[in-house]
DNA sequence: TTGTAGGCGTTATCAG
DNA sequence: CTGATAACGCCTACAA
């Protein structure tokens, strides 16, 4: 691949000379500009970015820590931030952590070793207070996104309040019994909770640790066999919410009529499937424009800004399922 | 950042016995080796990738270009990707071309800016002699994923012979008329035609275009208002034929009784559908573990390797949908 | 076993 | 307007 060295030997100029050159200087003369923009594109030359980013400036990277891009949700915020950055000229490092919190560490190394200029990250730990410290050593701008991290630009659908929501909205549709699933009891659950406490239906509710499709069956089963009132049934995510649809149908309990399914993040599917699954909406456009506005805002700030914490509005779609 | 010339400062040593040290060459003195090592630690040494890649060694960077990381196959490809990656010690840049040419050709240089030391990817066209001549330029390994192209290596899953899988399946189970659904006519569709071609159905076979939800409804309605025999309908992606099941749920038609239906992928939410949807079943993981073996095997490569053409089988995974 | 010197491709700073 | 020169952080000779 050619070089400004390269080219500027073939052009019978000094190298700085096309650096200024292709960097849009000014005061270049026009024939030697010309002779240099020939050359150029005639060798298909691309900037080392290596280079650039050694010298001191900027790499224009940015590193994204992700726990689960195979989840929808994820995919797409994966995707919109892409292409936010893009249109800003930074290009995107990806790390999926799986969940696993020994390769998020491993991967805020390496972010370091590439000289990213900011991190947006999806923390796999809810409540980890190592984590501002971890970002201090880093060293880099971090935004968190979907999360929030107390001390640090966080990014997130104000999960607390959209639970609430989620309860109020199971509460006037009549359901009268009440069920969280879920893996951990995180903002979601205490909100659902904290909702139905104040309608003074705490002890209408339950939760179910969703562990694998068999185990929720036989929980749901178990649940199910003590007749009741209709239930509502709050999902942790769409994911959650389809496996639990598809479980009340080989329990042959119909819905919404005897038990309502809501889930959370309104993946594409939801509307899509039978009965259309009520969901909580999630601003990803929103959230991926917001996360890398602050991110490159901080990257590009002079002075230290306080930590940013911007929870978002979620709105219920309601369809059929509820 | 703590740099390799600041450690030779503080622990009074030459800049390249750290570099020795860090590198683990054991011609060094221990109670160097010591002093240095406790060094780096204490100030969370990491080394600057760029000026490592920069020097002229590799960058353990892969480019990966794909169409549309929000589809679940793509997601888990680049899941899989990332993971088989990064047991071989490579970070991924990611790109979402969006199906779009030009945002394609934008992504081929900025790889080329960051000096990757391979390239994986999905090209948005089909059949696009431009590709390998774009790959020439690129002056880097390439490695396509899910398509084929002459003249590169190619990991993909036979979408001809699966498709010709698929008919014989629906002929199989009783369908008697058969309609493919997609943007494009792709091997998905000729497969497809293929074989009914050879089973004498030719004229039993329709082709409907998918552009969106709406015309897809009219369309599908138009045919089904022709009374008819048993429809098998394959729909080019588990998105697609998604939408299908709910459509034909409006139409009242009967799955399976009246239409199957079968897909392309076999997502997670396949087996959860109702009815659970048959899906043509792509060995990601292998895909995936190929397609990075072999690019790192062209990049590790003394001597120009032959082009490797690797069709993987595909499996049908039958459920009520057929 | 260790240190010195040079270079990778840029940009920035200075002279001319 | 243009050209030297140094610097970024690292590695690879080569020399001591």
């Amino acid at each position: 691949m050619i070089t400004m060295t390269e080219i500027a030997k073939l052009t019978h100029v000094s190298q700085p000379t096309v650096s200024r050159v292709l960097n849009g200087s000014t005061t270049v003369a026009p024939e030697i500009r010309e002779r240099v923009l020939a050359c150029a594109k005639e060798h298909d030359y691309q900037f080392n970015a290596l280079a650039k980013g050694l010298q001191g400036s900027k790499t224009q990277l940015l590193g994204v820590l992700l726990t689960d891009i195979s989840n929808s949700f994820f995919a797409d915020l994966a995707k919109q931030i892409e292409a936010e950055a893009r249109t800003l000229g930074y290009s995107i490092i990806l790390f999926n952590s799986d969940y696993d919190a020994r390769r998020e560490q491993e991967y805020l190394d390496v972010v370091r070793r590439y000289r990213v200029d900011g991190v947006l990250a999806v923390p796999v730990l809810r409540n980890n207070d190592a984590w501002p410290d971890c970002v201090k050593k880093l060293d880099v701008p971090v935004v968190v996104v979907t999360r929030r991290v107390e001390g640090l630009d966080s990014i997130y659908l104000d999960h607390e309040a959209a639970s609430r929501k989620v309860a109020a909205h199971l509460v006037e549709q009549g359901f009268q019994r009440f069920l969280f699933i879920g893996r951990d009891y995180d903002a979601k659950y205490l909100g659902f909770q904290q909702e139905l406490t104040t309608q003074g239906l705490a002890d209408r509710t339950k939760n179910v640790e969703y562990w694998n499709d068999q185990r929720l069956e036989e929980d749901l089963r178990a649940y199910f066999q003590q007749p009741g009132p209709r239930t509502g049934i709050f999902a942790n995510n769409d994911i959650c919410a389809l496996r639990v649809l598809s479980i009340l149908r080989i329990l042959d309990i119909p819905v919404p009529e005897q038990a309502g399914v809501i889930g959370f993040d309104d993946t594409f599917m939801a509307r899509y499937l039978h009965p259309a699954l009520s969901s909580v909406s999630q601003p990803i456009g929103r959230m991926a424009k917001e996360a890398v506005g602050r991110l490159t805002q901080r990257i590009n700030a002079v002075e230290a800004l306080p930590p940013l914490t911007l929870p978002l509005p979620a709105s219920i779609t309601v369809r059929k399922s509820t």
